[in-house]
DNA sequence: CGACGGGACGC
DNA sequence: CGACGGGACGC
């Protein structure tokens, strides 16, 4: 038996279907291919698969994308196409994974839905609102509870085309953890595939690009650079997850029923203040007025210690790269997660917290390492709020095979 | 002497 | 009908 955890991304297609599959004539050659193909996106490799023997095309071939919805905008274009004269029109499918061991074709209909996580105020036209910059949207709906109505805060977006749901996977939002939605079965009770592999890495593409759903908010609303932290679950979970929003306001008195104002009230009166932090974004964001930001200002969770802590200071972006972790061990049970936050902030540049559930450890994550060196000497075996620390470098996670690095 | 996140559709 | 090669990271 082999030791497919070494090498599984031999099995696997990365970024998750970017590859296509291509039924052509026996006399279409590679550069052919290659000639057709690359301007749809970065061909990384072609193999036209051929016999061992005789060296002549079996009619199959693979190309190979960088992305998933260049594969999928050149499989759109190009299928039914002949490449050269006298040649039979080709076929093009985006290829089964490797480690499927499926051979059928996959259809659209399973390339065309995509799964998001939502906050439970949106609502189905502000989720087509989102998601309409992507192309033609067939539905998009909000999953409810079936007694009360009430959203729980995940939704499915149809697209015409595979290329349109792969742009969205791509492009959108991380905080909306988009992946192409599991078609629906018939037999709900079956739970899960024994292959749930590969499915949610999209991530780690050009974030300067992305539609952010705020972004629009956070620029339209944005000015006091009065950002404000709270803890506070909306609705049940964290959105965006784990995520610092810098919403400020505007006192313009308009477009406040538009989807991305009417989130970011909602998100202020669910004094939710955390958002992603997409960057300078253009001329909107020099604009200042006078605001009320001050108003929802949440109070600072009470910290009790003999420390002597450094000033508050903001958090970095939750899309800032994580250079150090520092693994804390409390005794006798972890602090809440905003008492944590007020405290080891103050070295500069803490990303995020995690606390580990159900155990008294948890990981502070910092842009910065000297300011996570500073943090542990500072804080290793001190009491906070009665409660002791053991703060130590933390070790590196373990290697989730294959998978490209999390962000932490 | 402790250790690593969250997700599903009434056919 | 039409499905899986080749190359080889560097403590």
């Amino acid at each position: 038996m082999e030791d497919y955890n070494n090498r599984p991304s031999s099995y696997l297609d990365d970024p998750p279907n970017s590859r296509l599959f291509l039924v052509t004539s026996k006399s279409i050659t590679e550069d052919i291919i290659r000639e057709r193909f690359s301007s749809f996106g970065e061909v990384q490799d072609i193999w036209v698969v051929k016999d061992k023997q005789t060296k002549e095309s079996k009619g199959v071939s693979f190309v190979k994308f960088a992305k998933s919805s260049q594969a999928c905008t050149a499989m759109e274009e190009m299928h039914g196409k002949c490449l050269a004269e006298g040649t039979k029109p080709i076929k093009v499918f985006i290829a089964q994974s490797r480690s499927s061991g499926s051979h059928r074709d996959v259809e659209d209909e399973e390339l065309t839905r995509i799964f998001v996580m939502i906050p439970k105020t949106f609502t189905e036209e502000d989720l087509k609102e989102t998601f309409k910059v992507y192309g033609d949207i067939e539905y998009a709906v909000v999953i409810k509870n079936k007694s009360t109505g009430e959203s729980k805060g995940l939704a499915y977006v149809r697209f015409h085309k595979p290329s349109q749901a792969a742009r969205a996977i791509e492009n959108c939002d991380k905080t909306f953890r988009a992946i192409l939605a599991e078609p629906r079965t018939k037999n709900p009770s079956v739970d899960n595939d024994y292959f749930n592999n590969q499915r949610s890495d999209h991530s780690g593409s050009d974030p300067g690009l992305n539609a952010y759903p705020f972004g629009q908010a956070m620029v339209r609303y944005s000015n006091l650079g009065s950002a404000v932290y709270a803890k506070e679950k909306l609705n049940g979970f964290e959105f965006p997850p784990g995520n610092r929003l810098c919403v400020t306001f505007i006192d313009d008195g308009e477009d406040r029923t538009s989807p991305i104002g009417k989130m970011a009230m909602q998100l202020v009166a669910a004094q939710m203040m955390s958002m992603v932090w997409s960057g300078p974004t253009g001329a909107q964001l020099m604009k200042t007025s006078a605001g009320y930001a001050a108003q929802s200002m949440p109070q600072k969770p009470r910290v009790q210690t003999d420390v002597a802590l450094p000033a508050h200071k903001k958090l970095a972006s939750s899309e800032s790269v994580v250079k150090e972790r520092l693994f804390v061990i409390f005794n006798p049970s972890p602090l809440p997660v905003d008492v944590l936050e007020d405290v080891f902030c103050r070295f500069g540049s803490l990303v995020e917290v995690y606390l580990v559930p159900g155990r008294n450890v948890g990981y502070m994550k910092y842009a910065d390492r000297k300011h996570a060196n500073d943090a542990m000497a500072a804080l290793h075996g001190k009491v906070v709020n009665g409660v002791k620390m053991k703060v130590m470098l933390a070790d590196p996670p373990k290697e989730e095979s294959h998978k490209r690095q999390r962000t932490y």
